[in-house]
DNA sequence: CACCAGGCAAGTA
DNA sequence: TACTTGCATGGT
């Protein structure tokens, strides 16, 4: 099992190259990004973020001291704008009553500690805070979403009723750990899955996971 | 027109 | 516990 999960980096890697995520220039925009594309389209993302930039907001100390309607308004392009709004405020709120208000003192706990403060935030679920601990704080955690599972599924290498934690285990125990190259797995899967791996289209023709 | 996108929480039984 | 539903814009 071991050399076929290394085998399904390598094709996927040669395939695709190396995708450099996050897209985002500080940690703080990737913390943004990653509550603002739960079911949503990148793209949709993107104008959401501009949005943000373009107002000048795209920091902690702005952005957490914005009426959440505010908020709201910029980040509609992301879809869901309202309850991501929320969700956003409810993570600016422990920053500011528990770190200070500081990212930095954020991440300054120990990686499982700031797992479980990450998932106590309401909004924030295992993908989200798993995005954030591996893209935002280069923390070696392999980051599971739904492209992973229906991959893994379609190639038979879980069962369907595999959940979050699980997969993720699947993933870590095969692997050595390291952010950089959980980085570009969990990015490369992505990327096949969106070309590849479409929900309705149960084949995957050309894919380079093809016949594994 | 229908379907989907880098989820999550609340409601129901 | 195990389903189901709401949230919403924008691209194909």
């Amino acid at each position: 099992m071991q050399e076929k999960i290394h085998d399904m980096y390598h094709r996927l890697y040669d395939f695709f190259g190396p995708q450099k995520w996050w897209p985002g220039d500080t940690p703080f925009e990737v913390i943004v990004g990653a509550v603002l594309t739960q079911n949503t389209n990148w793209r949709n993302v993107e104008k959401a973020i501009e949005n943000l930039k373009r107002a000048g907001v795209l920091s902690f100390t702005r952005m957490s001291s914005l009426p959440v309607s505010l908020v709201a308004e910029y980040i509609r392009p992301a879809g869901y704008y309202n309850i991501k709004a929320g969700r956003l405020q409810n993570l600016f709120t422990l920053i500011k009553e528990r770190y200070e208000g500081s990212v930095d003192k954020l991440f300054s706990e120990e990686t499982g500690a700031l797992r479980q403060v990450l998932l106590s935030v309401r909004g924030i679920g295992p993908e989200t805070a798993d995005s954030i601990l591996l893209y935002a704080a280069s923390r070696p955690v392999f980051v599971v979403d739904t492209y992973t599972y229906r991959i893994l599924v379609r190639h038979d290498l879980i069962p369907e009723e595999y959940e979050y934690e699980e997969i993720q285990e699947f993933f870590m125990e095969y692997l050595e750990s390291d952010s950089e190259m959980f980085n570009e797995f969990h990015a490369l899967i992505v990327c096949a899955g969106k070309q590849f791996c479409k929900k309705a289209v149960p084949c995957c023709q050309g894919c380079p996971l093809e016949g594994m």
